[in-house]
DNA sequence: TCTGAAAGTTTTCATCC
DNA sequence: GGATGAAAACTTTCAGA
């Protein structure tokens, strides 16, 4: 259960969102807390689940990147769920968003080029059971690649 | 100017973008090299722009998520310009893309809430001069939400 | 209960082999 | 690519507010 954020809990997240590679002792002049008093801070978001994990950032502009949009065929749970497990299990699909309105599925495929693209649409969603329809968008330019979320 | 990559540098970085917080000594005993070469390499990747940083990744079910088509009324690349700054301004803007196809651009948003997502987009996207259409998908599951793209 | 400071431990960095 | 010593960072503990 995430006590109640102040303010200094809502700079330190969205400053390690941004980037967490900097020392406790950074952070803490940053929101004008000792370096102890920050990790005791980063401890409990890890602790109550609100910080995940730290990852680093390749540069996507080496990446193929294609946003698909898939609708399919029926409200059957079974169909659902072997289309949710057969996305999952592509290391290609770098997000995959269960979504509101004419569509199901908001699938982001990330590959190497063109071939790759191709090969793993057909493999990871052209393949699926109960496919309507689907379309794909390819990203022309990643102007802005982020996980930010708001903390408040 | 990347060097050619080789298998370790590919298993490295699919291990660094899924999580940074390992020790290069755990990082050596994964891929089989002594901590020092490990250093070695990231301190490549990042010198070459291929890694550019480091950031904590906070649980998205905290937040609204919204994936928005937008089509703008003409190519002119003046209202594109101006769209283009308008939205990157927003800090609730996650994800940015101009794509091909029917529509111009995707705009993943991240709110805390249904009251924030109708401010937000009335103030960055409703408001672009020479919006055509536009559409709103609201994610009910974030699957699966990370930035990895292949390096190979 | 939360903060700040200091000691002890681990990791990272630079140089050498 | 590996190994070593130096520097820096992190973790833990403890005293104070």
């Amino acid at each position: 259960m995430p006590k109640t954020l102040d303010d200094i809990d809502h700079r330190l997240l969205a400053l390690l969102q941004q980037d967490s590679g900097r020392t406790l002792a950074a952070l803490g002049d940053l929101v004008g807390l000792s370096p102890s008093a920050v990790q005791r801070r980063i401890d409990r978001y890890r602790e109550t689940g609100l910080l995940r994990r730290e990852i680093a950032v390749v540069d996507p502009s080496s990446a193929l990147l294609a946003v698909c949009l898939v609708t399919l065929d029926r409200e059957s749970p079974e169909s659902h769920r072997s289309f949710r497990e057969w996305v999952q299990a592509a290391p290609e699909v770098q997000q995959f968003y269960n979504v509101s309105g004419d569509h199901d599925y908001v699938v982001i495929l990330a590959t190497s080029g063109m071939a790759h693209h191709r090969e793993t649409a057909e493999r990871v969603i052209k393949n699926a059971p109960n496919l309507r329809r689907y379309s794909t968008m390819f990203v022309l330019d990643p102007i802005r690649t982020t996980l930010t979320v708001p903390t408040r």
